[in-house]
DNA sequence: CATTCATTCAAACGTTCGTTTGAATCAGGC
DNA sequence: GCCTGATTCAAACGAACGTTTGAATGAATG
């Protein structure tokens, strides 16, 4: 009675962490299970499908982000009072704080970065689905800021680009230990501010680039 | 024995087209041998398991496709003798034949582009392995190029940029279609040329941001 | 103590998976 | 016409999958 519940959050952390090692589709239940040390039936008994399951992984820390994404933006919003928004500071409020997860082990950590990341690059319409409505929200307050920080850009070249920072973005949470091979050491994915400032730089620069 | 086997063809088409859709893992021997018309055991008696199917599949496109990118990095590199090759060039070599093979349906087409984007967010390190594999001389040819091109960028930046040129170019090629969607129809993945251009543009100017 | 209700458990369900087998089929060389 | 080697075929293999079942467990209620 002191103890209660273990069985629901031991099934959800052992989820988060198989599904974003191995992505969702190639994680069975019954690996997830044996991480959990709970009984194969507990995941329907709670969740009802593995598709639910994951769908709760996602909102458990998906939920929070988007709000910490709103709040930033919003911050920034007033901050800027009339003048028109950086647009560093946009791409930051949007970026930041999916990147810097991986600073606050607490709160799913480096893990759920990579879950996310993996779950932008499923095939799976289901996953899919379930990812934009996740994203609807922050989507519809961000493409505006986006468009009053670069007044002169033409809306095709802005979802384009907009296109790229997500392709950048996700490879960057879910595959950042490549990095660490590819550059033979110079790069360090664990610096989680290092990395931030890396691409808000880069895409900053990126949207800035004079349509064509 | 004057032209290949019908059947090895057929296998090596349904399984491009069905990994490319759903993803490798997600396709079963069952689906390509339906679709190629085939019976079951040629897919083991031609090409001995389902990951040397993935890895035939894969070679057949990706052999030309690096000889192609090589050829015009050299091209370039004629052409500019002893100044300085334009990065937008280098990047050009390097995105546009990839992005390109969707306007070629008798090489592949928009098919295998699907593909090689699919398997660069592959969690599997089994195709990770084979990727990194076929792409090490592109790379080795590649990063020296762009670091001439971009003399005063630290190696560091240089490592981050590329990490971000791959998700920003995966996510395009595996993804461009939910573009249209996203955009309100604003984006035409179909027209090639525009997308190539505007990936070209888009990195051209991430590459050459300042670094901080 | 008896009852209740939520939870856990071992076991099995029916499918589907990648792979293997051994016989049937077909070609060309003698 | 038969032999040989390459290819195709239907059928089955064992393993793993997501899901379901029905009984055992245990704490709280009356």
């Amino acid at each position: 009675m002191v103890v209660m519940k273990d069985t629901k959050r031991d099934i959800l952390d052992a989820a988060e962490q198989l599904f974003a090692v191995r992505g969702p589709h190639a994680t069975s239940l019954r690996q997830i299970i044996g991480r959990a040390k709970v009984n194969l039936a507990a995941v329907h008994y709670h969740f009802g499908s593995k598709e639910l399951l994951l769908r709760a992984v996602m909102a458990r820390r998906l939920v929070p982000l988007n709000a910490e994404r709103l709040a930033l933006l919003e911050g920034e919003e007033r901050k800027s009072a009339r003048r028109v928004m950086p647009l560093r500071n946009v791409l930051a409020a949007l970026v930041g704080p999916a990147l810097r997860l991986s600073r606050n082990p607490k709160k799913g950590g480096a893990v759920f970065m990579q879950l996310l990341g993996r779950c932008f690059m499923e095939p799976d319409p289901k996953i899919q689905a379930m990812l934009d409505n996740q994203l609807q929200e922050v989507a519809g307050r961000f493409i505006p800021a986006l468009q009053r920080a670069l007044p002169k850009l033409p809306p095709e070249d802005l979802f384009w680009r907009i296109h790229f920072l997500v392709g950048a973005m996700a490879h960057t949470m879910a595959d950042a230990e490549r990095l660490r091979a590819f550059s033979g050491g110079r790069c360090n994915p664990d610096d989680t501010e290092v990395m931030i400032e890396q691409l808000v730089n880069f895409l900053t620069a990126g949207f800035k680039a004079k349509s064509r």
